[in-house]
DNA sequence: CTGAAAGCGCTTACAG
DNA sequence: CTGAAAGCGCTTACAG
């Protein structure tokens, strides 16, 4: 059985050989410099191709010291939108000419102890998608002067650029809607406490609905998983006074409130009303139906890939967070404005 | 405004110089080669904690010719598990000691078109972990001579490594959990045509269920989402014969058939059982309770990464396709043998 | 328009 | 146990 096992590796020693050039033209060539004669410039790529000849991008980049690759660090866990993000990320990315080095783990410690490792590849730039990370690894990226931008949260003390959902308009968007509908009787089921995303969202509603006069609401904390959002929603509406809308920081954990409901005989939206927060794809199934806020994901990653490069191609240029607004998106879960 | 871009680069030079000592020394610690005086060694790495050093791994691959990045090839579309796997590849990869780079793309042409970029960063290896993507990219990169495992799906005449669930065997114990339980009326609502994962659910199936002499089954094809299993489900449910028990290829598309069910009046189990195939988390939501044939994720990731280092070390070696078995995991929406 | 040569930051025989 | 040197496969001033 012949070994296979030689990749091909064809270099551009080969290629310039064949075709009877020094090696740096074909370099030249394929790093589209201007100043070539078309002929020579030809007669290369023929050879290339016959030879299967492709740039070896490692040796490019120790050369350059531009790897055109970006870290990009996500976590599951806290993240609702993990697929799309991802996916839609490296999809940009991709168009863009640039390559995706994943950074993904469950808990955050890990992340912070992978981080060296993958700035030992000499990533160009750090996307960071993911709810709650340490602003260890911020900080550490920040002081190597790697550029940096966060996504879907935001820190503003620490001179890191940003991309996010306006969460506190949204959550005032929210309070209005419950309210002009003639809900009276709040509730918040909300997401980790140390995410600027859930703190924004939980002030935004609960300063409207002070502004218009509704000084009490209840709070469920650090829910953000269907299960979390069931036993949430089971105690809030098996108390003497239960509320007739709940607003949930995230999807998830507002299908476990709506099928709560389900459970326990609560009609919705007749007796109870239920908004998210995120529009994540389950939202439209019929199942659910849930009225939401949509994150415009595709904006904000677009947004947050410009940010990123500009980052790269100018250093040292001041950090800038940027807040997308949200839409509310209106299903059958929640109760219209009568 | 200090122009804090250039980035530390600390080489192993600088760390040589200001420990006095030749820069292959240097090396030679971080490499971790044996045959260094322990004084040497502590002096070496207390100058590189100072200095904030880490060997550049770009410098060190075109070295040594191994990157210890792993492609990772994934589609949304066409897997449930897309999070999941994901997550638990880069895990896995990344205790070992390897890293991620991700290619995933929404077409499968982007993909094919993809590949050559990925192979430029000289990737050691490749995972390929989407349900459908072209032979046209596993050939390349055989041809190549690039290890390669595919992931939940195998091809049997393209001398490929693969990890798959025992699907054959899956769909025949849900024929035998349907007919146990006294139904006769059955369906199947299957996925993407042209893949083994579809083709081997209904294969195993239909053949357990004409073994025990059912011979008729209606099948709905290319049903991969959750309002194709909803539509297909209504098609079935509303004909003059509705079956009273469909096996779904997938969780995703349960669903919609658990959904429409709902929505028509079918009470479940009652009148219909619904078996899926795959085990996502929304799988055991109360919501849903959806009984299902686990896959062994798990298993599967340790097996995939197990194969494909196998072959990044012996190069050569002939490729081996594994079948690991699923579970059926009993909850509420079929019914039990009586 | 093209070539010779230095250099990117490592690893690793080869000596000693 | 350690150093000098070649080499990994490119890019890019510098000449001409």
């Amino acid at each position: 059985m012949p070994r296979t096992s030689s990749r091909s590796r064809v270099t551009s020693h080969e290629v310039a050989l064949k075709a009877g050039v020094s090696q740096s033209t074909v370099s030249r060539v394929f790093s589209g410099r201007a100043g070539l004669s078309q002929a020579t410039r030809e007669r290369v790529l023929a050879v290339a191709r016959d030879l299967g000849y492709k740039p070896n991008a490692i040796a490019r980049s120790l050369s350059t010291r531009r790897t055109r690759i970006v870290g990009l660090v996500s976590s599951h866990m806290t993240n609702p939108y993990f697929p799309t993000v991802l996916q839609a990320f490296t999809q940009r990315l991709h168009e863009l000419g640039w390559k995706v080095l994943l950074l993904s783990a469950g808990k955050s410690e890990d992340v912070d102890e992978l981080l060296p490792e993958v700035l030992a590849y000499q990533v160009d730039g750090l996307v960071i998608a993911s709810g709650s990370h340490g602003r260890r690894m911020t900080q550490e990226a920040q002081r190597q002067g790697l550029p940096v931008v966060l996504f879907g949260r935001y820190a503003l003390d620490s001179g890191v650029s940003a991309v996010s959902c306006a969460n506190y308009e949204g959550g005032r968007e929210v309070a209005d809607a419950f309210l002009d509908a003639g809900h009276r009787r709040l509730a918040y089921v909300g997401g980790l406490e140390d995410t600027s995303t859930n703190l924004d969202r939980r002030r935004g509603f609960i300063e409207r609905l002070a502004e218009r006069g509704v000084s009490d609401c209840r709070v469920e904390r650090g829910i953000f998983t269907y299960q979390g959002g069931y036993e949430a929603a089971r105690r809030l509406l098996e108390s003497p006074q239960p509320p007739d809308a709940i607003f949930c920081a995230n999807d998830i954990p507002a299908f476990g409130v709506l099928d709560a409901a389900r459970d326990l005989g609560v009609k919705v939206p007749e007796e109870l009303s239920v908004i998210g927060f995120d529009d994540i794809p389950m939202a439209q199934w019929s199942g659910y139906s849930l009225t939401t806020v949509r994150q415009p994901v595709e904006a904000m990653i677009e947004a947050s890939v410009g940010l990123l490069l500009e980052h790269i191609e100018t250093p040292g240029a001041g950090s800038v967070v940027r807040f997308l607004p949200g839409t509310l998106v209106w299903r059958r879960s929640a109760r219209l404005r009568r």
